[in-house]
RNA sequence: GGUCGCGUAGCUCAGCUGGAUAGAGCAUCUGCCUUCUAAGCAGACGGUCGCAGGUUCGAAUCCUGCCGCGAUCACCA
């Protein structure tokens, strides 16, 4: 806040003056940050002020500039270049700004907003191990649950299990058919692994017996719903709707499996929850709010009996929440989930879905039924929508095997990491265990980045043989550059940290500029709820440190009251590195 | 077909509520390791911001139309 804080003021003196001299309340004074090739801190734009008064640029700039260089401390002087007035901060003012920053204890966290948000992400189905696509939920949904908090939010993680239906039942047929009784211990396989084999092996059999019953002259959809092993799975899945305690029994053994692998993962990937939520015990859930949306009139009954919600007023258009047979659909259970919650926080004033954009439409309804429903929380909800991640060959798909394993990746990402530092001879002074750390950090960092640093919104295309950079815009090299100020501080941990009046040199200032705007640009990827804002912004400061760090000698500097200044501007770039990366999930590495 | 999203350098991407000569990284080329860690720094090369209109003093940004790519439009989840 403090840059605005700076443009409020400065905004008051130019209406001031302008007022004074053309009798005109401007209705606003547009500030922009000042292009580097020009001299300036911030620049006024002016063009838009000539439509207001009745005055040219040059005077109107000479006015301006006068006034504030004479009646603001912060204002050391002005140039003007077009209708641009750049001014020029003083040193004195920057320093100051410095010095706030660094006595701010709270710095990188927002005054309390005293709202609560409740942030869902990751969601796997329990029948097979996570994949990239998985990898990029948790890591956007995770940033972003952690931007909520920084700007003064309290956030509830949460994800909503998807441990029943058709697809675990399939992994439980085939197991239970070709499994022989393997375990996680007797294979030594991760319990989703194994899971995950059997669903492929379903697939696979599924497959044949189809062919089979197509060349016997069944038709596509008959030969889909007619093969033996899918019959067995929807009479398991039959069988589990009706507690039959053996299928009970094994649905929980191996879902068991699957969550000791899952959270495994979830560990290695640095992601937790406060609350998980099991589709076993919501997807019944849903029915009471159709009566209620029935009385409300906001749900309608068709003559077979189903239920349906008429959206045609928000654009959009009918929508089932209650099959003819009365049972729930995914609308449904959605519905009853979110209610579910509030009831289970009470202080929720809003919620983020972590969601695939393939299910923008649902999300679209799920909120306008919910305001339409009445409920005050309703109006806060957001779908953070995010793009598929796709493979040169396509598209990922499970049952194909054709993805891109998570617990894989991650264990590439560090090996690619190994090779690297031991190509560029790092590993000096590190134990094998230090080392492993220390890998996994920079792998973990590289793609965390590397995910995090494009728009949500947008599809990226992963290339497993070009895989991820460690170079440039990149994760370890934001964690490099945070090893080395590590590396200074551990040489001045002792020395007190005192300067006095320096004069700044031009990336210097561009440090202090640029740290002041930490707080606004939580501020605003919070309401964006967009990590790449915080990413891209720790890039610029942390390439800018690195010019500095070349260029202007830190400890060697000329005399002791500048190199204190540079000590405690490289000590506090660390720290908002440190938060900065925080708020991204990444590790920084205190050497590397 | 309707709806939503995307289209910026050879490649991967920034570009906030419209502001100056459109910015990074990778790749290619040139310099810089006896000085705080070279996973770095300085520089060169590279653009019809998909196309066409419109609004504006000013458009990559806002509006309209078109083209291309993707998603979605289930009594699946």
């Amino acid at each position: 806040m403090l840059m605005k804080d700076l443009q409020n003021r400065l905004s008051e003196l130019v209406e001031q003056i302008v007022l004074e001299r053309y009798k005109v309340n401007l209705s606003k004074v547009d500030f922009v940050p000042t292009k580097k090739e020009f001299e300036g801190d911030i620049t006024i734009v002016l063009f838009s002020m000539l439509k207001e008064v009745p005055t040219g640029i040059a005077e109107l700039a000479a006015l301006i500039g006068d006034y504030l260089t004479a009646q603001s401390e912060e204002i050391s002087g002005y140039s003007v270049v077009k209708g641009f007035l750049n001014l020029s901060l003083s040193d004195e003012f920057l320093l100051e700004l410095f010095s706030t920053l660094l006595n701010d204890k709270q710095y990188g966290k927002l005054a309390s907003t005293s709202k609560t948000y409740m942030v869902e992400y990751s969601s796997p189905n329990t029948n097979k191990p996570l994949h990239l696509g998985h990898i990029r939920n948790n890591v956007l949904g995770y940033a972003v649950a952690n931007i909520l908090e920084a700007a003064g939010n309290k956030v509830i993680k949460t994800q909503i299990v998807n441990d029943r239906g058709i697809h675990i039942c399939k992994s439980m047929v085939a197991w239970l058919k070709y499994g022989e009784g393997e375990t996680p211990e007797s294979t030594g396989l991760k319990g989703d692994h194994l899971v995950g084999k059997y669903y492929v092996i379903f697939d696979k059999v599924y497959k044949e017996q189809q062919e089979v019953l197509k060349n016997d002259g069944f038709s596509d959809d008959m030969a889909a719903k007619q093969a033996p092993i899918f019959i067995e799975a929807q009479e398991m899945l039959r069988k589990w709707e009706a507690q039959d305690a053996d299928t009970l029994e094994l649905w929980s053994k191996m879902n068991q499996w699957v969550y000791e692998g899952f959270n495994e993962t979830y560990a290695r990937l640095g992601v937790h929850f406060d609350k998980l939520y099991y589709e076993s015990d919501t997807y019944l859930l849903g029915r009471d709010i159709i009566e209620e949306g029935l009385n409300k009139k906001v749900f309608f009954k068709k003559p077979d009996n189903s239920v349906w919600a008429d959206l045609t007023s928000a654009g959009l258009d009918e929508k089932l929440v209650l099959r003819s047979d009365q049972t729930a659909v995914y609308m449904t259970q959605d519905l009853g989930t979110a209610l579910q919650r509030l009831v289970d926080f009470p202080e929720i004033d809003g919620m983020v879905y972590t969601v695939g954009n393939e299910q923008d439409y649902h999300f679209k309804v799920l909120f306008v039924l919910l305001q339409q429903l009445g409920y005050p929380w309703a109006s806060n909800l957001h779908h953070l929508s995010y793009g598929m991640v796709d493979l040169p060959s396509g598209k990922m798909k499970s049952r194909e095997g054709t993805v891109v394993d998570a617990d894989e990746l991650m264990s590439d990402m560090a090996e690619t990491a190994a090779s690297i530092a031991s190509e560029l001879g790092k590993l000096d002074g590190f134990s094998a265990e230090e080392k492993e750390q220390l890998f996994h950090q920079i792998g973990l960092g590289a793609l965390k980045y590397f995910i995090l640093k494009v728009d949500p919104k947008k599809r990226i295309l992963f290339d497993p043989e070009a895989s991820v950079d460690f170079q440039g815009n990149t994760g370890p090299f934001i964690q490099y550059t945070y090893a080395r100020i590590q590396s200074i501080a551990r040489k001045v941990s002792d020395e007190k940290i005192q300067f006095t009046q320096v004069a700044l040199e031009d990336k210097e200032r561009a440090i202090i500029l640029s740290l002041a705007q930490y707080p606004d640009t939580i501020k605003q990827a919070a309401d964006m709820l967009s990590p790449a804002l915080i990413a891209n912004y720790l890039y610029e400061l942390v390439k800018l440190f690195n010019s500095m760090y070349q260029q202007l000698p830190i400890l060697g500097a000329t005399n002791e009251e500048v190199k204190a200044f540079r000590v405690a501007l490289t000590l506090q770039v660390g720290q908002l590195i440190k938060h900065a990366s925080g708020l991204l999930g990444m590790d920084v590495p205190e050497r590397m």
